[in-house]
DNA sequence: CCACTTAAGCAACGCTGTTGCCAAAGTGCA
DNA sequence: TGCACTTTGGCAACAGCGTTGCTTAAGTGG
């Protein structure tokens, strides 16, 4: 049994790079990016011809396409702006309950659940036990109970789809599982289908330090269409990299692992039978009570990451970083800080901040696998176009 | 005075992320689109239906498009296909001859320029003796001259631009120099702008390492939709990066900044300021002539790149890999199978090989800043779609 | 020689964003 | 209160994109 159509405006898809682009694609493309600015504007509006502006179509092409929005419900206007000696400017805004998409964190023994309207904002949670080294079916079936729960909480909304962030590795593209630690049994099943099959609806997975990455798209100040780190410390230390405004996962989902860097190839051996990992000298510092020292080698990781991807900000999270903030942002900071100083790098400094959400950032992240795509490629262009002469 | 019309196709662009999209972007997407396939195809040819199917357009579409680009002189039918039973097919190929670039590698004791056609071969190679510590107005002349000579070299080609890599730091959007080792004077120097003005033509600035990595797009074997570092070794030692078939450069041009990754945190001192480095244990370890333990010390590094990107394959360049290549390739290669093995990786392992091209291969890349953009985005799409139920 | 297969072009078409023009809805001065 | 002016936004006609339906071209195989 097929679910309510998933992808509005057709079923013809965007696509950006090394595909032809054919009149539906264009319009999806176009519907896709206003839609963006739309949400990227919030609760205050935007006006058609600052969409106009922004998006570089002629006023009357945003016309046309906020109508055909306003016809399906995903957008509508609210109010109007003052004057400025002619017709006032309509204010428009994306109508958030318009559809839905369920987001799913699940970690080594529990699950989150969230239902989050278009703006992102969970609008039902849910937080139980599991055991993910369980059989397969156990756990799908609890999956689907928890599904089932978050969506009759509220009113019969339009889902478009459900978002799985999981611990890895895995394979993004095709949705199967590689490795679950202690539970060998779950080596390459396919997650992604198993439960579109259960759920009756399209489904994603990601990497969990992905999740929380793309669901920090855009939430940080600058409105962000440059690039971040995201770095997770908890039960282990791994990385979400969001470049030129989109995520990054590799050709094998296999990005991000930021873990098992080496900044001391003659230190002490890690688990995973290398020397000197960040996370092996992360984590004996955590458990030995030194927090800063946690904090300064989870630097000297950070500032490598930067000088090799001039990332705008770091952004710090995991249970272990929610037990002081403070001490690991300033330590972190401090040896960017000196980095910076030392290449004699001008410019402000790489900003060092925690990352919204808490515990539950990774599930509103796993929401943002199925809403992102709605709201167009967030990429820049690949080159800058050669500037003519005078 | 302004140059013959360095884009095809009108001046309108296939903008492909945050800018709106109309009929002539649409246009000159699929044109690119296609010329990239057309270069991709190299000598062999494609024959339409292969084009339409790679493409996703129709047949009709891909006929359309290669009757202008035969009108411009861009493309040309270069005989038929053994039949298969009916009409075979026509064969297509890329005009190389038709629009040309200069590329130039500008290094602190020499400049090397090249004229290359369409398919990236040099038609004219110069290489002179350049002090780049000198003024400004004195190496505006030099380069001036050299760019002249080499577009005299072949029958008057019509030049699309020049493409220009330094060593950096440098800001690639703007084009402006930010230093230059021994020579302050250049600090802030508007290069791109200055040059564009005396040549009176469209100018691309961007790092050595950036313009060698785009050079080797596509090069490698498997077509080149995918990650690969390029890791240089000469006098000091960087990265380029190609992420997603796509040049990575960082919102401030200062990505691939890998010489001072720091691989041992209580290591000897480095001229940076930091301990460790790569680039000075590297640059030690060939000083006392022990090259494989500069491999091995490379391998460290790129092995942190690999976990980090999750890249297809390394390739190894500059005059210090060069004198030994095979050394280098097996160095790194041991290191990089011997962290796969450590961390349980399954899979093929990563490539390591060196790059083709030898001490053109920056100038070839700088021409590559020029044609590039001629063959359309070369970048996946951003997010796999939701996959529908069943 | 003829039936069949495959490739490529012509013409009509649907749909996109664009353009030109006019109505709507305000401000501000007389 | 009224009129001139400014600014917004919709209607209708339009150019141009890739698509579709069909025809012609150019081969193979019995």
């Amino acid at each position: 049994m097929t679910s309510n159509d998933p992808i509005p405006h057709g079923t013809e898809r965007a696509l950006c790079a090394s595909s032809g682009f054919n009149l539906p694609a264009l319009r999806g493309h176009n519907t896709a990016l206003l839609l963006g600015l739309l949400r990227a504007a919030g609760a205050d509006g935007v006006s058609r011809l600052e969409l106009a502006e922004r998006s570089g179509l002629t006023p009357q092409a945003v016309s046309k396409i906020t109508a055909r929005l306003r016809a399906e419900g995903l957008a509508a206007d609210a109010g109007r702006r003052a004057s400025t000696g002619g017709k006032p400017r309509t204010v428009w805004r994306l109508v958030p309950g318009a559809r839905h998409a369920v987001g799913l964190h699940l970690d080594r023994d529990e699950i989150i659940a969230v239902l989050a309207d278009l703006a992102g904002t969970p609008v039902a949670v849910r937080r139980a036990p599991l055991a993910f080294g369980a059989g397969a079916g156990a756990v799908l079936e609890r999956v689907a109970e928890e599904v089932a729960a978050v969506r009759t909480r509220s009113s019969a909304p339009q889902v478009l789809g459900v978002g799985v962030a999981c611990p890895g590795p895995l394979d993004h593209a095709s949705g199967v599982l590689h490795r679950v630690t202690g539970a060998p049994h779950w080596d390459g099943f396919p997650l992604r289908d198993a439960l579109a099959e259960r759920l009756g609806l399209p489904v994603v997975v990601d990497k969990d330090t992905n999740a929380a990455a793309l669901g920090l798209v855009g939430s940080a100040a600058d409105g962000g269409a440059g690039s971040f780190a995201y770095l997770h410390l908890g039960t282990g230390l791994g990385a979400g990299l969001v470049l030129d405004g989109g995520l990054y996962r590799g050709p094998r989902t296999g990005a991000g692992e930021f873990g098992h860097q080496v900044v001391q190839w003659n230190g002490p051996p890690c688990g995973c039978g290398r020397r000197g990992c960040v996370e092996a000298l992360c984590l004996a510092a955590v458990a030995r009570g030194d927090l800063p020292g946690a904090a300064r080698v989870l630097g000297v990781g950070a500032a490598n990451l930067v000088e090799l991807l001039d990332v705008d900000r770091v952004l710090l999270g995991g249970r272990t970083v929610r037990e002081r903030p403070d001490v690991f942002v300033a330590g972190v900071a401090d040896e960017l800080a000196a980095q910076a100083a030392a290449r004699g790098r001008t410019g402000p400094p790489v900003r060092v901040t925690t990352a919204a959400g808490g515990a539950r950032a990774v599930a509103d992240g796993a929401a943002q696998l199925v809403l992102g795509p709605l709201f167009g490629p967030r990429r820049q262009a690949a080159g800058t176009p050669p500037g003519g002469p005078a």
